[in-house]
DNA sequence: GTGGTCTAGACCACT
DNA sequence: GTGGTCTAGACCACC
């Protein structure tokens, strides 16, 4: 993993778990990392990874067994939540983007129609 | 810049430049940083950078004259081509990540609907 | 200060300031001590104060202003929660060391009624 | 344990174990350790554990059998004054608590009303 | 083995 | 000056 500069290391980390439970890559109930596993992995403190793990549990997203590990949250409500709130996030990000190149809902929702129709493959 | 691992640089460079121009932080007819500079600029070999400029050139996005300098063409036509394919190959990764969500066309415009009501600011 | 042993020292420093807060010893809008005097003062290390004034913030109970300080809230809301979340948990202290020793609601209430007639000086 | 800084250590040691007591951790004709194992226990010289039980005893709480050693007394009226002036001091250290927090006799009630009818766990 | 806390000391950004 | 982040390394409690 890359880090960005000008966002702290652990707000980054946090995102990608996030992005893992709401893509499906972690499952409710899944174990997550161990702190020095994913510390080693990322080329990271351990202090760095502890703090993520502590601010996703107080955001509810995770649950952590004293010696047993830290587990995504069971709650399904809150991975309800956390699904939807990240997909209003991408979509705001997206559309501030295009608005960025001067196009407006109506042309947006018109490519996102016609490249709909035809697949999705480029590059 | 930061460069990702799996991509040739140049190519990032390359993408870097045309969004550059997409958004308007360049317009047409405007002169691009010099190699040298933009070298010194990245942390990168010069050759990579004119590497660069030729490929843009090569698509009609640049134009170099000798001695002076490299420029944004320009054709309307070029800039506006570049722009829509641009936009289509956003909105592309756009709806594969919506996918990836487990959303469809239809929950997606609405989402795009419901936050072009409300405006964008999220985080 | 003395801190006790079973206790994160961080938890015991945010009572301690939370204590101050409801008994008006810190008014809102007061500035806390800077990170780097409290620790001084309470020969701790710097960073346990900042996890201190961190979590005080996420409870809404403290403000930062990047360079200036860190401040109790403005929100009178905040601040009487905090009174009676403190209050209460006092009471429900109380009560557990009352039926520690035997004793029922009518005969505390017996008690309180009787202190309160003749004073309370003790000791 | 312990030991505050502005009380001398017999007096604290006197009252944790009036509070053993009163509390029925120690119940009447209970002996009491050892002079020798309780200064090792709170690493404390044995004159001072010494002093505890002549002023408990003066005050009629213990009794010491010599070459026995030292037991809670067996006169239940002796520790029915006790268990009340204990309970009389709480009850006076807490409504002065309740006080700087600005909460006259019929909010305390109330509180512990409120408290007494849903339990009181909390934190 | 797991996470939780604390220290020491560094560098950053903001004012 | 302020707080925010990160690292290095230590010790603890739980399983």
């Amino acid at each position: 993993m890359q880090f960005q500069k000008n966002t702290p290391i652990y707000l980054q980390i946090m995102e990608d778990i996030k992005s893992d439970i709401v893509s499906g890559r972690l499952k409710r109930g899944n174990q997550l990392t161990s702190i020095r596993d994913l510390a080693i992995h990322l080329q990271v403190n351990p202090n760095t990874i502890a703090r993520v793990y502590r601010e996703l549990e107080a955001e509810g997203i995770c649950v952590t067994k004293r010696g047993m590990g830290t587990y995504v949250t069971d709650e399904e409500g809150v991975l309800g939540a956390l699904r939807s709130q990240y997909a209003r996030n991408k979509v705001s990000d997206f559309l501030e983007m295009m608005r960025g190149l001067g196009l407006h809902r109506g042309e947006i929702i018109e490519l996102i129609e016609a490249c709909d129709m035809k697949g999705d493959a480029h590059e």
